[in-house]
DNA sequence: TCCCATAGACTGAATGTTCAGTCAAGGAAT
DNA sequence: ATTCCTTGACTGAACATTCAGTCTATGGGA
């Protein structure tokens, strides 16, 4: 059972971890300091120690919990859904909507990647979320093929390079384009995409 | 005329982007100091003030210094290719080739990267990269077509989708594949860019 | 049900270190 | 003679972390 005071624990470093991103946003990774983080939150520094013990141990447990915005807000809801085509559909409609990738802030994302490729903790994390990515696309594309909704190909070459046309389309919104031109290559690339499964 | 004042300026400053460099791969984007870089040059880190004025502009000159690695190592080689099958046989070649991406750091890259959606100079420098290429990519399309070696279609479209591709297989390479993988990756994304375009 | 020992939330001051940047002065190249 | 590279001492601010200690809710024993 989850006591009264582990709720409280549980809530207190969601608060934290959230002041964490938000100061994170306003300041950037090299701006970003325990101590604004404590301001923002109006306590110690030590409180944050306390509750995380180092600096490191809270930007990975950051990651986690933004992480676990996309599991809980997209990986699980379109896992729900109980027919392959409109499964299918639904997961190209959400990999290139610009939204999907601004559920969080682009430079807090970027600043989580490439944490990842300095911390093998947060790079497992990733992986983590890269593969059940890979594994949902690919389960998906397999049952589409068997119902006769596409036709036969490599299923698992596929879901690769799905999700290579994802990652790279939210590098390019990311750093390049703006605004309208989003929506529309989000659109363009999606139509190809769609293209080359034979859909 | 180049003094000689101005080339020791001009040589002291790459040394020093250089030293920068290391520092970044070593430390990473949060631990990287000006005293460290000047450390490793065994200088005051006021000499490094002297040349740059601020660690924001260092930062950004960097940037430059980088990204005229692609540039030089790169862009101007595949532009000097005069046939136009042979230059987009050698541009595919080039973007899923794992050792391209590995020109620089992954992680400085990325590091670089996220700094680029932060400062709006250093976006800038990206940008004019990433369209750069952009437009490499859809002359040759465009001159191949002409040509008849490619079944007619839209550049622009083309040349987008394929960049995507290679930023996404940047990203993957990057992030979770490693060793093998990202030869096989190269080779898979590569070998359906081609069968996108007709080739 | 009451009581008490304890665990853990929380504070605030203090630690030493590192930070980017300033400045005045020396010294070499032009 | 002048320009400017280079030095090293220096500043004040910010940094992550430590520590000693207060307060409070909680769970176990009577």
């Amino acid at each position: 059972m989850a006591t009264a005071r582990a709720q409280h624990t549980a809530a207190r470093r969601q608060e934290m971890l959230a002041a964490y991103y938000d100061v994170l946003v306003d300041e950037g990774l090299q701006g970003a300091s325990l101590a604004k983080v404590a301001r923002r939150l109006g306590v110690p520094p030590s409180l944050l120690i306390h509750y995380f013990g180092t600096k490191e141990q809270m930007t990975v447990e950051l990651v986690d919990f933004l992480l676990d915005k996309y599991r809980r807000g997209y990986g699980d809801r379109l896992a729900a859904i109980d027919d392959p085509l409109e499964r299918l559909t639904a997961v190209l409609d959400t990999l290139f909507d610009p939204e999907y990738h601004q559920l969080l802030d682009d430079s807090v994302f970027y600043a989580c990647f490439y944490l990842s490729l300095r911390n093998p903790t947060v790079r497992a994390q990733f992986a983590t979320l890269h593969y059940a990515s890979l594994e949902l696309l690919e389960t998906t594309l397999r049952e589409c093929m068997a119902a006769g909704h596409l036709p036969p190909d490599d299923v698992h070459e596929l879901a690769q390079l799905i999700e290579t046309l994802e990652e790279g389309y939210a590098l390019v919104i990311g750093g390049v384009a703006d605004g309208d031109d989003r929506q529309a290559l989000g659109a363009m690339v999606k139509r190809r995409a769609r293209g080359l499964l034979g859909l």
